[in-house]
DNA sequence: ACTTACGGGACACCCCGTTCGT
DNA sequence: ACGAACGGGGTGTCCCGTAAGT
């Protein structure tokens, strides 16, 4: 019962300083020493820094994003007004500190896919399932005749997940929430034209 | 005496090793090592590997990704056909490497944006210098009336940018170069509905 | 499980090299190599140089300068019959290696003092308590009728370190024992007048 | 001619640099960036880096040392008086800056005479050439009957010189001007009880 | 009488990981 | 379930020195 809290709260401090710092960046070391714990500690939880690093996008940036759109799934109505909605309470949790550190699925995809099959398969299966959601809520609104029969749902679904990646990098250079949450309604705005 | 060549030498080696590990994963010694050039060359050009990742940034990357869009400012005809064949020649030259490696621009604001204001601030300056060459060919267009009046240039040139990041992030995580393709469709057929 | 031994054994040595190259000088990769301690060991005990270099002046140097003048404090004698002993046994103990090297507590205070107060604030941590023990002996001295009442204790105990620094000097540039053994006589003698 | 002033100019700067930092912590590199020269300037006139340390050595603090003693050989009065005088000027120079880099004379000895012969010797011959002009003074007072014939001329020129360098040491470890003048006070008294 | 380009060997420090305890 | 001691390979940086030119 210790057990599951300590290895958790090393999760999380890890997290946070990948957030930073990148997976490269990240230093076991200075975290541990942070949380005052020792070397015995996160090697009895994990036995090196990469499955640190896979347990991070398994445990928690997988769950976290993935948990944004699960509630698409159950959604019975117009899935664009749906996505409107989810839109905008993103924009209003959009912080200061997400501005800085971006998006940790963007930033691991950006540093790890080309360095780690490991890591991009784990990233990959996290947007693969996001993008199915977000594709099957389409395509019911087709054939329930809400959404208009013109557009390709997968397309579509793709389209959707660039702009969020997207609106997270220039954000992040330009260290502007303003163009996070602007950039946002044009898509918005977009999908808009796509229901019926 | 072979200054600018063996300077120019070592940021070219420099840079392709960076566009793969990244600008932390940069292991100078090595890169120069292979080419047969040894460290007091690299420190007689560059004191430390923040002027070498700041060089790369003014030199290469600033250069190459604005000199995409400069025929821009030139050009007389519709932007948005102009455009159309930007990204067209974008998705021609897309390679099997590009689909590892993702775009530089990305990669280095995603990982140095949150850790340097150097690096931030020189990609900001790229970014914002092909935003405004965007922006003021769409205000050009509209002056024309050969371009939607409805649209807001400064917005829809960082829709634009942002879905060029966002087809390079979703294309990386996929390892698929057909996605990048499909979805700078999307996106052209988007920009299509603009024309007058 | 050796732990206080292998630090101390690592002191040591760091220590004997540094006698000879000075603290800049002082190679702590070489000096543990030859140990057959590795790099880690080192870094666990000491994270940096500068931790070495005050490890050494407030373990050993402090502890066995101030250990030679520690048994004037519990002597109930004539503090100038004291001092001609003690002068007379650092004389005896005077070696080779000694008129070569000089005395560590003398090096560091000419190396460390303009660059890093702390040492500096070490050395004259172990400067001032060895005056104390001097001056109060003298002072005593001076109560019970044994010492003249012209001197002014710390005055002379200032002269007395400065004396033995000064053997030092003049004798590590001549490399002679002989100039040290000679030196301190001339001391001594001029202490002999302050005897009642 | 203007061969002559850069290289006493470099000369000069390096002996700067040298007396806060001792000769293995010169950075000549530093030092000639800071006067706008190159290394081929340098290079021109030092070979390597010891022939720069024995330059300093021969032609500044040889000469400067050695010529506050050289007034010493022509001056026909009591040499202790001489030598009150000689100590009450030192004093009055003595400055922040030398209560902080102390001699460099000193310095060089504890650092340079046990790491290399050329600089021992150098050194040697530099307080050799002093200690000779005070012996031969005091000699003279004895023939001419102005100073105790008790004293041994050679041992008390070492004694005073002995001195000066323990002032040096204990002052700069106090960081104390005031310890300085003090403790040359009482050697001054010393020297008076000599006079006859 | 200098300058620029370059060679190249350290050297301090970092930090991942292992082992042996309890 | 965790702690302390230790292994050990880098990694950026420093900085002395050389060669060829002008």
């Amino acid at each position: 019962m210790q057990d599951k809290n300590t290895r958790r709260l090393i999760l999380e401090s890890l997290y946070e300083d990948m957030q930073v710092n990148g997976f490269q960046g990240l230093r076991a070391d200075k975290v541990i020493k942070k949380l005052g714990i020792t070397k015995g500690a996160l090697y009895h939880y994990f036995p090196d820094k990469f499955s640190i690093g896979y347990a991070i996008v398994d445990e928690i940036i997988g769950p976290t994003f993935i948990g944004y759109w699960l509630p698409l799934k159950a959604y019975k109505g117009n899935p664009l007004v749906f996505m409107e909605k989810s839109i905008q309470s993103i924009q209003k949790q959009f912080s200061e500190k997400n501005v800085v550190v971006g998006s940790p699925l963007s930033n691991l995809i950006h540093e790890m896919s080309p360095l780690d099959e490991g890591f991009r398969i784990r990233l990959q299966a996290i947007v693969n399932q996001i993008h199915q959601i977000i594709e099957q809520a389409l395509a019911r609104g087709q054939q329930e005749g809400i959404v208009s029969p013109q557009l390709k749902p997968a397309e579509l679904a793709w389209f959707i997940l660039s702009g969020f990646e997207g609106s997270y990098s220039i954000s992040k250079v330009a260290k502007s929430t303003e163009l996070f949450v602007e950039n946002l309604n044009t898509l918005k705005q977009y999908l808009g034209t796509m229901k019926i």
